[in-house]
DNA sequence: CAGAATCCGACGGGATACTG
DNA sequence: CAGTATCCCGTCGGATTCTG
């Protein structure tokens, strides 16, 4: 029984995945490692990812401290994602990910037959 | 622009997480790297996981090649879960997870105040 | 620009009952 | 034992419109 930012789970792995899971997350975290981005510029990345998703999933990262979201205070509006330094922790997941999708592209599972 | 198994996607990030993301795939994948375990087995050590959804899980992993299912040929009948290669070669992945999720247990982030 | 608000349909997933 | 079948409700998430 393990706990982080005020969820309970039965162990890491199932609170790693929490934070983590599911498919925009991962991108997310992944395109801003390489630097801090804009809202729009994020929406534009992922075309097939609403705004309103793209807010849900930002300010879930934010509120797990993966994320830090840096307001310039000017018109018109300026907004600036970031990793944070855990946020940053979660990059030696994404890699062992990346390596992993690419070692493994294009492979084809023969499907059982029954 | 990658495939797996007949489906597309836009990177190799987003192939992994997707094989793997969610909540039960990591760690059904987890505990069958220690072994081989039958469906009630399963279904024992994850008592918030209905049948409906395990067998959902297991068809998915098996689909995917990361998963086999071994029939014996008896009554009552005997299915036992075991890894497959593929699947074994996951483990770098849900290592880091865990490794990640057991360094920063009972973690609070302070919520920014506004 | 960076969202919030609203509406609404699809489906993820629980509970229960049933089967070879 | 190892599932399948059915019902059903909640939420996920798309599309659209509006705002400081």
């Amino acid at each position: 029984m393990v706990t982080f930012n005020g969820k309970t789970y039965e162990c890491p792995l199932e609170m790693t995945i929490d934070l983590i899971g599911g498919k925009w997350k991962v991108l997310l975290l992944w395109h801003l490692s390489k630097g801090p981005l804009r809202f729009n510029e994020l929406s534009r990345i992922f075309p097939h990812l609403s705004t309103k998703m793209l807010t849900q999933q930002l300010r879930d990262l934010e509120r797990d401290g993966l994320v830090h979201r840096n307001i310039y205070p000017q018109v018109p509006p300026k907004v600036e994602y970031t990793l944070t330094d855990l946020g940053h922790s979660m990059m030696p997941i994404l890699q062992e990910m990346n390596r992993w999708g690419t070692s493994h592209i294009n492979t084809q599972i023969p499907q059982s037959d029954q």
